[in-house]
DNA sequence: TGTCACAGAGTGAGCGCTAACGCAACGCTC
DNA sequence: GAGCGTTGCGTTAGCGCTCACTCTGTGACA
């Protein structure tokens, strides 16, 4: 298959060119039978489609974005795939985008700002007709870059800040204020905030936040913290959670980050003799399917991830028709499980 | 920003012609100041970075593509980003892709051979260097298509079969075998496959496969099964349970396709009062972090997926320079925990 | 029959870059 | 100091397509 030393083995597949001299057509006929069908009659049409199938034709999309002014591409900045938070968003905004033709580019900032700047200005380097980044928070670089580049921004998740063009996601600290008054209400009166602070997360932030409200609205302490910038996973939730207790030991209702911090803060409190609900309650964040699954079920809050993903896309596709900035913040769903029934500790979703 | 009706608002940024107007010198000193900077005068060199950095240059790579021959796009195949199989697979490939300079398009199948082909057309018409995709089993006009393109392809995750080229992945037959090995050595007599067929997984298959030949080999009978085509989630675990428990109420050991399905499987055994592990065992497939906070924990394969992802891209990166195809076959672990550990239900990993 | 509109097809000029080639100026050998 | 390789840069010809424009033929209408 390689057929040189060090070189592309790639053969380019068929051209227009070579599909226009097979029907004896102009190749900018076969362009426009491609690209607006109506205008080439349809007996030409049908020969042209045929030729195409048979020389196993796909157009490309390099050279027509090269020639073209029209939009085909869009970048897009994740965190990180891994932990799935994103990857579900990712999904719906390529699905969505893909519907109208348009191809999604990927980047991973993998929690770095750094990487995040590398990130970026690789996908500029593709000329994308837009990009869509998560978070309002980035690299110093990054927003000269993206206006220098003059291409719509979408910015998501967090809906809470001033975006760089439009914004569609979540008001984290209603989110935050969500977990206490829940914790609050089902008699939980020395909260606290746990998880990993990754990302120097500012979504993590402004939950605290929310749940530091509050609690003071309820006339409760300030809420114990308990962060790392560690990733967030179980393990890293019962080591906060030891963390926690040994300067906090009456803490009664905690907030996770994560669901996955969480599920190791239930973890430790069980294997530390603590029962959920009874003595404490815990509400994390993302809903992740195998909450259901752990005894108790954990409280969660469910954010609408594949309606971010769908949003963003229309932004996109709606600024590239020349619309105006948005802004959409769109609503979550606090699940309530047994992790803070209590009283009701038999109590499943 | 948008400067006309419908009309694209990206301006395009600097171009090599405008940092070679304002360095005095000529547009492909530009270039080969920034591809080959050896070949370039140091004090040359030091001018036209100043000006690159001042005019905020950002490399065409379409352009580029358009020009050269070199790579610089590799199209990634996957079922879904969705639950997470392929999240970290895909972070990992990116990754080593992209400390190479060469980005990662990403298409999607939704478990639908028609997307599928539709993804590898949409991906073929970027015009990558290579492709690399998740699983052995195509749509059938997905191999001729890769054929015509005339570049190297790599399939992941299953290594149990004939691949179009190159190919990385686990020996799904072994891990099925794994599986059932385990529960038979931990006295489960009465064996089960339980899992969501999407996609017709192939690999799902030889699990499938791999269990009842050790089944056989134990001298126990073949193992009782119950699928869907449904999406792998702990529901449908519990309603394949539920399907499971009605034709075959003595089931002692059971295999799931997946640990989310898994999930489910535990929660139903516990709702119905079957105790785990001393009744029945449960090994699960994936190895999801959440697994080690269930009651019991959940014994599963743990997959390299970041590994395979790796190798994906060292392949890819070794075929572009000429190398011969490949096919590697990597090790899984099988973590076992409570919820196999008769006789020792207390143990944890 | 003239002419005007319009659908349908062709022409030509690039998009921004890379790579093969060309050519001057320099240092080296004999 | 003629011959020769080397270094360092410029020139030129595309890559495969799109888009603005031009041209040709058809039919409606006066």
């Amino acid at each position: 298959m390689a057929e040189g030393e060090g070189g592309p083995p790639a053969r380019n597949g068929a051209t227009l060119a070579e599909v226009a001299r097979r029907v004896g057509v102009s190749l900018n006929t076969v362009s426009r039978a491609l690209r607006a069908p109506q205008t080439v009659r349809p007996e030409l049409r049908r020969r042209i489609a045929a030729a195409v199938e048979e020389l196993n034709y796909v157009p490309n999309r390099i050279a027509g974005r090269l020639a073209g002014t029209r939009a085909s591409l869009v970048g897009v900045v994740v965190s990180s795939l891994f932990h799935s938070e994103f990857a579900a968003l990712v999904e719906a905004l390529e699905t969505t985008l893909l519907a109208r033709d348009i191809q999604v580019m990927l980047g991973h900032t993998h929690y770095d700002p750094a990487r995040e700047l590398g990130a970026v200005r690789a996908l500029l380097g593709w000329r994308p007709a837009a990009m869509a980044l998560v978070g309002l928070d980035h690299h110093p670089a990054v927003p000269r870059l993206l206006a220098e580049a003059g291409i719509p921004v979408v910015e998501m998740w967090d809906a809470g800040g001033e975006p760089l063009d439009s914004a569609v996601g979540m008001d984290h600290v209603a989110i935050g204020r969500a977990q206490a008054e829940h914790l609050v209400a089902q008699g939980y009166r020395r909260l606290a905030v746990l998880g990993s602070l990754r990302d120097h997360d500012a979504r993590a932030h402004k939950r605290g936040r929310g749940v530091a409200a509050a609690a003071a609205e309820a006339g409760l302490g300030a809420p114990a913290r308990a962060t790392s910038a560690e990733a967030g996973d179980p393990d890293l939730g019962e080591r906060l959670l030891d963390d926690l207790l040994a300067r906090h030991p009456d803490v009664d209702g905690i907030a996770c980050n994560s669901d996955a911090v969480a599920f190791g803060v239930l973890r430790g409190l069980r294997s530390r003799g603590r029962r959920v609900p009874e003595a404490v309650g815990v509400v994390g964040f993302g809903d992740a399917e195998a909450g259901t699954c752990l005894v108790p079920a954990l409280t969660s809050v469910r954010p609408p991830r594949a309606a971010i993903g769908r949003t963003a896309a229309e932004i996109v596709l709606a600024r590239l028709e020349g619309a105006e900035p948005r802004r959409v913040t769109l609503g979550f769903a606090l699940v309530t499980r047994a992790s803070t029934a209590r009283g009701a500790a038999n109590l499943m979703s």
